[in-house]
RNA sequence: GCCCAGGUAGCUCAGGGGUAGAGCAACGCACUCGUAAUGCGUAGGUCGCGGGUUCAAUUCCCGCCUUGGGCUCCA
């Protein structure tokens, strides 16, 4: 088919298509059709991601990247975080650029200024300014391979970049790194102008005129490489899209997101507050926030009983003893609150209820009969997080887990964690959340205890129960804790957001620095292993994020008041107080506010509040016996029988 | 802990070297009203805390506390 003078090149529809020799993937695109040439900015060659400007060889298999799309959105991204490396340096001489990837919705770009400078706002503006000026003239990005010297000389003044090449060449790169560069004996730069070149893997757009919809977002402090003790730099965020729109609905998406956030309802809806008077990362419930989580945790205690779970309450501080045969002061001192001393002892606050629950385990003989005994506590405890870390309910310093650990034989193993998974995902389900994702926790050779083959058998377990579910899961090599394996469990929320809630742990190091024993069918002692799971995982966060989750209108089974009676006037009122006594008595959490302002204004009110119901009387009403309905989201409804709309709220609790 | 940005009335925020302002909320009075803000009035602040500069600091400078955004860490 093809002669000298042309390549053939085979399409992700599996067509191919003859080109000129020497033709690039944008002569192909091009070829296809001019709309699709607009919106390439890259291509896949053979399964490697090349610039539009790369010539294709003869069998190449090709696809073209286009802007709309994750990958070729990853491109403009990239190109977008060189453009504002380049702006910097040329507004800031003497700057120092490291890295500046693309991140999910955007970049950042970290700089080290000359004299420890920092960026401030208007800095941003006139980077934002530079980023405009050059995206306007056009510059082409061309792509060099250069021998590893060279780029040493040509980066010379740039002691980052020189670090990441000679990291790169010397192989001990992570993967960062080769993301930056590529390996091999030379590394690719791309320069977009007589003044600027970067140290890049590529690809990138054509040209600095292909990107334009992107915006500045903020400026933070970060450690070069992540490491606490190296220069901390200067991170510029920015946030780049493929067309106005784009950009415009992503602003639109962020400024949605923070009328959810947890901290602005949490004060709006009277649920919860910080005082600082209190300490940082210390909560106090207010009634309304009360009410709601009193409701949850019920509820997970009603799933408990069901489950097979026996309750238990342990105490909140333990004398440092405990932790030193738990390993948590070899192992989590850093996380504990500082010790007290006191009576020749010395105590701290517990950060986990694990220890205390192997004291309840140890405190007798126990028999194969009783397991898997499941010991289950709304367990409060402290942890020291460092101030900068604290984040509303999501980050706080005391909280309750709904924590259980539950101790059974190697036998039982799988079985146990087939249904924890199942009693998960139910207990979840009832949040409204639908949407789950596994990740399977391995062993980091490093930082663990016990035997391999524990480890392996235990890993095994977990997985076997995933596959036995035929849920689809991640590993997370290394990840798990140094005293076993486990399944984290991450939900989506109502605008897509991911959030690690649930966790499933297998423990073969306490029962073993516990001396845990049951004795078997064979009359002799085994030790038990021991699972640690969470669901909530924390009740405040997971409070938190439900907030956010329903964006402060809770189901009606959770709202704290669940239907609010309005009289018309004065008139009435008695009619009034009767239909929420009723409701009342029914166990519906109901208030009723007099007809001191006017009926708009007490609706709009109870809107704000995102009341489930507000239920207007007026003369008809109290003629009729009947109430006009008011739903959130709904339409109102005239002359409902106070009898029909009872079933109406229960059928409404019930149903959620 | 480190970098950045804030802290002004209960809340949201404006102001700015000459001892403070709005809207909402609160309180009072009038209005008695059928589905998302009635009108008028009153009260409310050591402008986060401490120090410095100045005739004068809420405003400028320094330190601290605290909140938010990041880094690191993590439920």
């Amino acid at each position: 088919m093809s002669d000298s003078s042309t390549i053939e090149v085979r399409l992700p529809d599996g067509s191919s298509r003859s080109l000129p020799e020497g033709a690039t993937a944008l002569d192909l695109a091009k070829s296809i059709g001019s709309r699709l040439a607009k919106a390439a900015v890259a291509a896949v060659v053979n399964g490697d991601e090349r610039d539009l400007g790369s010539p294709l060889s003869n069998g190449a298999t090709v696809s073209i990247l286009t802007n709309d799309s994750d990958e070729g959105r990853h491109v403009l991204r990239h190109s977008t975080a060189h453009v504002l490396a380049q702006a910097v340096v040329s507004l800031f001489p003497g700057a120092k650029f490291t890295i500046g990837p693309a991140i999910e919705d955007g970049f950042y770009y970290d700089f080290d200024l000359p004299g420890g400078r920092t960026f401030s706002d208007d800095d941003l503006q006139r980077i934002e300014e530079e980023m405009r000026r050059i995206v306007t003239a056009d510059q082409p990005f061309v792509r060099h391979e250069v021998s590893v010297a060279d780029a040493l000389k040509m980066f010379s003044d740039q002691p980052y970049k020189c670090e990441i090449i000679e990291r790169v060449t010397s192989g001990s790169a992570d993967g960062s790194d080769a993301g930056e560069v590529g390996s091999g004996n030379s590394v690719s730069v791309y320069r977009n102008s007589d003044s600027f070149v970067d140290l890049c893997r590529g690809p990138h757009v054509p040209s600095t005129s292909r990107l334009g919809h992107f915006a500045l977002m903020k400026v933070a402090g970060a450690y070069w490489r992540g490491n606490e003790k190296g220069p901390m730099l200067q991170r510029v965020y920015g946030t780049a899209w493929e067309s106005k729109a784009a950009l415009e609905e992503h602003l639109h998406r962020l400024a949605e997101a923070e009328k959810r956030d947890h901290r602005r309802l949490a004060v709006e809806m009277d649920l919860l507050s910080f005082p600082s008077e209190l300490g940082g990362g210390l909560a106090v419930w207010h009634p309304k926030g009360a009410i709601v989580r009193k409701l949850m945790e019920d509820y997970s205690r009603q799933r408990h009983a069901d489950g097979g779970y026996q309750f238990v309450y342990t105490p909140h501080l333990a004398n440092e003893k405990l932790f030193a045969t738990s390993g948590h002061l070899d192992f989590y001192k850093d996380g504990m609150y500082p010790p007290m001393e006191m009576d020749n002892g010395t105590y701290y606050p517990k950060p986990m209820n694990c220890p205390m629950h192997c004291l309840i385990f140890k405190e007798r003989q126990r028999s194969y009969r009783e397991l898997p005994l499941r010991l289950f506590e709304l367990g409060t405890v402290y942890r020291y997080e460092r101030a900068g870390t604290l984040h509303g309910l999501l980050r706080i310093r005391g909280f309750t887990q709904d924590d259980s650990h539950i101790y059974c034989t190697e036998e039982q193993l799988t079985d146990e964690i087939t249904s924890l998974l199942d009693f998960v995902m139910s207990v979840l389900r009832k949040f409204g959340f639908e949407e789950f994702e596994f990740n399977l926790s391995t062993r980091d050779p490093d930082k663990s205890v016990g035997s391999t083959e524990i480890w392996e058998k235990a890993t095994e377990a977990l997985r076997t129960a995933m596959d036995r579910h035929g849920v689809a899961y991640k590993v997370k090599e290394g990840d798990a804790a140094f005293y076993g394996p486990k399944i984290d469990i991450d939900v989506r929320d109502a605008i897509g957001r991911k959030w690690q809630l649930s966790t499933i742990q297998c423990d073969f190091n306490l029962p073993e620095r516990f001396q845990l024993e049951y004795i078997g069918t064979d009359n002799a002692r085994h030790r038990p292993i021991m699972l640690h799971r969470a669901l909530f995982g924390s009740v405040e966060r997971f409070f938190g994020v439900l907030l956010e989750h329903y964006g402060g209108s809770f189901p009606a089974w959770l709202a704290p008041i669940q239907a609010r009676v309005l009289p018309v006037t004065t008139a009435h009122e008695d009619h009034a107080a009767q239909v929420a006594a009723r409701l009342r008595a029914r166990g519906f959490r109901t208030d009723l506010v007099a007809a001191d302002e006017q009926l708009g204004k007490r609706i709009r009110n109870a809107k704000v509040e995102r009341i489930p119901y507000v239920l207007v009387v007026g003369d008809e009403d109290v003629a009729a016996d009947t109430v006009g309905v008011n739903p959130r989201g709904g339409d109102v409804r005239r002359g409902v029988t106070v009898d029909s709309f009872i079933a109406e709220l229960e059928a409404a609790v019930e149903g959620t």
